[in-house]
RNA sequence: GUGGGUAUAGCUCAGUUGGUUAGAGCGCCAGAUUGUGGCUCUGGAGGCCAUCGGUUCGACUCCGAUUAUCCACCCCA
């Protein structure tokens, strides 16, 4: 019973040596999103409960079986979030943001929490960049958010991913389809399986999605929302589409598109991906016009998206996808004494406070044992300084990757030394392109 | 919540028809003329063989349960 050894189920570590990826993808998301105009936003990681079941939909799976809830010591009922929209909703609410410029934009980064059975893209914890946007009503705004998932996993460097759109109506509108789409499974129920009868009340969009072979043949005749949009909702998904083909980003209308969460309303779409398992989606998003209005706020049409970085890191893992090297130390000061120990506790701050990475021997090894950790550590530079460097003040300065030695100046060379190296390495990064030259010194010098 | 696979060292895995002190590679630590990494060699640490129960003279091995993990359903990112 005690697991204090354990993480928790459907719960992983990023060890320190893949938080690299996480930073970098992190990093692009929100680089690209603020290339969009959107900051981002920090709500809390648990809300009031009715945060969620008045929202997310209190017939969704997710709020019906799904979610970490409990009462704390207040007698209040709390929720870990199982999604970010209906918090930022709320935070956008509370805060009177809709009452500032329009539309907002914001997006955010974080771990959500749901208590499902986890599997190949599927985790208890598992985290998400994704984008709200309030106030916007026309198409326009519909395909910039489309846009912007395109901009960020394709600044991830990720390919291959299929994006599908589909209108699923007003209110208004999708009842009369909700209606027929009853009426068309209703006639044929006992061929339906067994979770597809119980789907019939629940959500009838949701038989269009089943995998069973004989629900499918049903569902390949069914009626078709699209055939059912008012005229508004009609015109503004052709809205959508013109605006998506006047930028020449492909996708394919799939009128099955159902997303699980009541709130939406008009455009929504999903990036699907071939190659992590069953658990495809790696964003999810649309238009949710009635949800700021029902959760206290004016009538703002809105909409978003989510992503799920798991399964984003699955994907760019399948495809071998390049990460930016992870940072290396720049120097490793080796010692031999209690004198040059002390020595190098300064130096390193000395070339710290000069921006660099600086690590010396905190665990009273041999030269030759802190030899080899420098080298494990990937260190660019490494020097030995004992009584005589001390002495003389100077010491021998090495090059890690090629072997080359040279002697510095003990008190100011190794900064210098590195300064120069590093200026070199940019030097040749911008081979040619001299005129960048002083910009390049700027920049090293900065560093 | 429902299925199926798996469970031996930090990692990847061996382990003979059940037989005594459980193995390899990698990794880690330490040595190989006194103060220098990568290659090589030598040595060392590290496993209640997931847990509990059963069968047996004897179980890592067979059986059952539990737990964890993986995959699928469901649902979603």
């Amino acid at each position: 019973m005690a697991k204090f050894n354990t993480s928790v189920k459907g719960t992983a570590d990023v060890l320190p040596s893949d938080s690299y990826k996480w930073q970098f993808v992190e990093k692009k998301m929100l680089e690209t999103a603020s290339t969009f105009g959107f900051q981002e936003i920090r709500v809390p990681v648990f809300e009031y409960t009715e945060v969620f079941t008045k929202n997310v939909g209190e017939t969704t799976d997710v709020v019906q079986k799904e979610m970490y809830t409990f009462t704390d010591k207040g007698d209040r009922s709390i929720t870990l979030r199982p999604e970010f929209t209906a918090g930022v909703v709320r935070s956008v609410i509370e805060h009177g943001l809709i009452n500032g410029a329009l539309p907002v934009k914001a997006c955010y980064v974080g771990g959500c929490y749901r208590y499902e059975k986890p599997q190949a893209g599927r985790m208890r914890e598992f985290h998400q960049f994704g984008a709200e946007m309030f106030g916007a009503a026309d198409p326009a705004a519909d395909a910039e958010m489309i846009l912007l998932a395109n901009s960020v996993l394709t600044n991830l460097g990720i390919k291959n991913l299929s994006l599908e759109i589909n209108s699923i109506g007003c209110p208004e509108c999708r009842a009369k389809y909700h209606a027929a789409l009853k009426q068309y499974f209703a006639s044929r129920a006992d061929e339906l399986c067994d979770t597809c009868k119980d789907r019939l009340d629940r959500n009838p969009m949701r038989i269009l999605d089943c995998k069973s072979p004989v629900c499918k043949a049903i569902a390949d005749d069914a009626p078709v929302m699209i055939d059912y949009l008012c005229d508004e909702c009609k015109t503004h998904f052709e809205g959508v589409k013109q605006h998506l083909n006047a930028v020449g980003l492909s996708f394919t209308v799939n009128p099955k598109i159902v997303r699980g969460l009541d709130y939406y309303t008009k455009t929504v779409f999903e990036f699907i991906s071939g190659e992590i398992g069953a658990q495809s989606t790696v964003c999810g998003g649309g238009r949710y016009d009635g949800l700021v209005g029902q959760m206290g706020g004016p009538s703002l049409p809105s909409l978003g998206f989510a992503m799920g970085i798991e399964r984003l890191l699955m994907v760019m893992a399948s495809q071998g996808t390049e990460f930016p090297e992870p940072a290396v130390p720049d120097v490793y000061i080796a010692t031999m004494g209690e004198a040059a120990r002390l020595k190098a506790t300064k130096l390193c701050m000395d070339l710290r406070n000069e921006g660099f990475t600086a690590i010396t021997d905190v665990a009273g090894r041999s030269v030759k044992a802190q030899m080899k950790y420098a080298d494990k550590l990937g260190a660019r530079f490494s020097t030995v300084i004992g009584d005589d460097e001390l002495q003389n003040d100077r010491c021998v300065l090495k090059n890690m990757q090629n072997g080359e030695q040279q002697e510095v100046t003990l008190s100011d060379g190794i900064v210098s030394a590195i300064y120069d190296s590093r200026i070199d390495a940019m030097i040749e990064s911008v081979a040619g392109n001299t005129e960048d030259l002083e910009t390049v010194l700027n920049i090293a010098k900065k560093q």
